[in-house]
DNA sequence: AAAAAAG
């Protein structure tokens, strides 16, 4: 790197005295290069000489080495050490988050065991004016080489669909909105870009920041990047991810969110900020007591974006938006992700945009065919005992001993905790999780599941959408949601980075209004229908359904809905689309299936493919056993 | 009639 790191100007993050002539001003005196030095509160951590005095004692600096330390790094990091459960990896400690999470497992494998191919035959749809041409490797981008580093530390070996096309977007500084299947490597795509963006914020001389105005503020964060996500447990997973990818490149990074005592939250913020990741309460709260003001974000990103603005979110986030310090859209840069993006919602987002390009990568409807889906009709005094049964079989179909991981969804927060001690009753190790839990629990609920203590994790929708839980086997849907994309988010827990995953749903009478939307969604994904639920689409459709409603037909977007608009005098450059191969290696021992296809159709998958892993997985858990294999459909 | 997000 090529800075000078005398000269840089460091921003203050703590009460700082100030002469008032300086304040919001942009002097032209040297003093301000120089001042800020003397204390130790500033800097940002370069990781060597005066920065390293601003850490935390207790932040993790106790691996890697220096600079020259990388071939020890990736031998222990790849390395996921002796653990209860195999995915202990967050043990062998080399991106193990600071603070007080250091007891939240990092599992996040970057995507190192991940079967990329699977993602090569992605169809990608890009619109908007002068889109920036996709890469097909990290190295076409200019990164910094220490973000270079990290990635490679990471294991990312090539950027997924999603990465390519995105990445190029984000770094020529263009709105964005993005769509893609879960799974796919969201979060990188637009943290790189952000890291990228502060790094060369950094390096930016004390007149060019002044140059810009801004003004050092006393006890208040003026973050240069925020990202915002519907959950508490998605800030903190998207926070320490984040942290990897910044690993010694100084840039910080701070999580907000409630239900966690906020002195500690204000204290991580004195310590300096570049990037803030936050809840939308908890971060309006926050601005609320002057602690932290946004007038110098730079870079804006949305985490499951359409949830962010839907009917319960939009105002809040809305406000923090278009009614804070925010700059407007244009000045900052706004990058929109979900892996499904209502037409409705696209409108409300686009006013938060600015001559945005939009993405879409992954077929229409941004459900995987990585995941084979299930539909069991099962009314609902069935329920538990069919429960019941599946995981019997699923239990004594183990690979290796180890425990299943499975996901169990249910509608309310009661019936979470009733389901979860009746499992428990029964001698099935599980555990629940809901907003009404403290977040404590909340957090105990995912780390016993995620390391296989409790393989069985009862969930509401507060574990739905970006919970990134390797080696998640099976999402059972015991209720099924209203909402036909949050199915999609659902079973987006499982089929990750290129792993298959199976998907069970329970259907019953009352879910009659969601049988058309989840036709049409497996189909989409080459799933076999099962005829009564095809009856059930068709009947309900017909005598319930007068015309298109809100919970018929696809709705998750996957489409620039602009390309409707006949409002069009723009010029869009529609559908680039790419076609690759592809092999899958299910989860467990047994029964991998791999197989490669060429398609000339852009992506379209025949109906064959799909099914032929996904039995693969479902043959490998069910298969065994006759009762239950017998009792499907 | 649900869940989530501030306390």
């Amino acid at each position: 790197m090529s800075w000078n790191e005398s000269t840089r100007y460091q921003r203050p993050t703590r009460p700082t005295y100030l002469p008032p002539h300086l304040r919001d001003q942009p002097p032209i005196t040297d003093s301000i290069s120089s001042s800020p030095s003397r204390s130790p509160r500033f800097g940002r951590g370069r990781g060597r000489g005066r920065g390293s005095r601003t850490r935390a004692p207790n932040q993790d600096r106790s691996w890697g080495g220096g600079s020259g330390g990388g071939d020890r790094f990736r031998e222990t990091f790849s390395d996921p050490g002796p653990g209860p459960y195999p995915y202990s990896q967050s043990q062998a400690q080399p991106f193990r988050s600071s603070e007080r999470f250091d007891e939240l497992e990092v599992v996040e494998e970057g995507l190192s065991n991940v079967n990329l191919d699977a993602y090569d035959e992605t169809p990608v749809e890009t619109s908007g004016f002068d889109v920036p041409p996709p890469v097909t490797s990290f190295a076409d981008v200019h990164f910094s080489a220490a973000l270079m580093e990290n990635i490679k530390r990471c294991n990312y070996v090539k950027p997924t669909p999603i990465q390519r096309y995105a990445i190029p977007v984000a770094m020529a500084g263009r709105d964005l909105m993005a769509c893609a299947q879960t799974g796919s490597g969201k979060t990188a795509a637009f943290c790189f870009p952000i890291i990228s963006g502060v790094l060369k914020d950094h390096a930016k001389t004390p007149a060019q920041i002044l140059a810009e105005g801004r003004g050092m503020n006393l006890n208040m964060a003026c973050p240069l990047a925020l990202i915002l996500a519907p959950t508490r447990e998605l800030s903190c997973q998207i926070h320490d991810e984040a942290k990897k990818f910044a690993y010694k490149t100084g840039v910080k990074i701070v999580v907000a969110y409630g239900g966690a005592p906020i002195v500690q939250q204000f204290r991580n913020l004195e310590r300096g900020v570049d990037i803030l990741v936050a809840t939308p309460g908890r971060l309006v709260d926050m601005i609320e007591r002057a602690r932290v003001s946004l007038r110098n974000v730079k870079f804006l990103a949305l985490d499951e974006a359409d949830r962010m603005l839907d009917m319960g979110f939009e105002p809040q986030v809305r406000r923090i938006v278009q009614q804070m310090e925010m700059p407007r859209a244009g000045v900052r840069q706004t990058m929109l992700f979900s892996a499904t993006f209502p037409t409705e919602i696209q409108k409300l987002a686009s006013d938060f945009l600015s001559n945005y390009i939009f993405l879409s990568a992954g077929k229409v409807g941004s459900s995987t065919d990585l995941i084979a889906q299930k539909v069991q009709f099962v009314a609902d005094m069935d329920k538990k005992s069919r429960l019941m049964s599946l995981l019997i079989s699923q239990r004594s179909n183990g690979s290796q001993g180890k425990p299943i991981l499975t996901l169990v969804f249910v509608e309310t927060k009661r019936g979470a905790d009733a389901l979860q001690q009746w499992l428990s009753m029964k001698g099935f190790p599980s555990i629940a999780i809901h907003g009404d839990k403290v977040q404590l629990e909340r957090e105990r609920a995912l780390r016993s599941f995620r390391t296989g203590v409790t393989p069985i994790l009862v969930a509401t929708d507060v574990a739905a959408r970006g919970l990134d839980i390797p080696h998640v086997a099976h999402v059972i849907n015991y209720d099924l949601p209203r909402d036909i994309d949050d199915y999609v988010h659902r079973i987006g827990r499982t089929g990750r980075a290129g792993k298959s995953g199976l998907a069970t749903a329970f259907f019953s009478d009352k879910n009659a209004p969601l049988a058309k939307a989840l036709v049409e969604l497996m189909m989409e994904a080459n799933q076999e229908v099962p005829t009564w639920l095809l009856e059930y689409a068709e009947t309900y459709s017909s005598s319930f359904t007068p015309r298109v409603n809100r919970s018929s037909g696809i709705k998750f977007g996957g489409h620039d809905y602009r390309r409707g608009a006949s409002t069009g005098t723009e010029n869009y450059d529609y559908s680039n689309q790419i076609a690759d191969r592809r092999d899958v290696q299910p989860y467990g021992a047994g029964a991998s299936s791999s197989y490669s296809c060429h398609s000339s159709d852009a992506g379209y998958s025949s109906p064959a493919r799909a099914n032929s892993f996904g039995e693969g997985l479902y043959n490998h858990m069910y298969g065994y056993n006759p009762v239950i294999a017998g009792g499907l459909n």
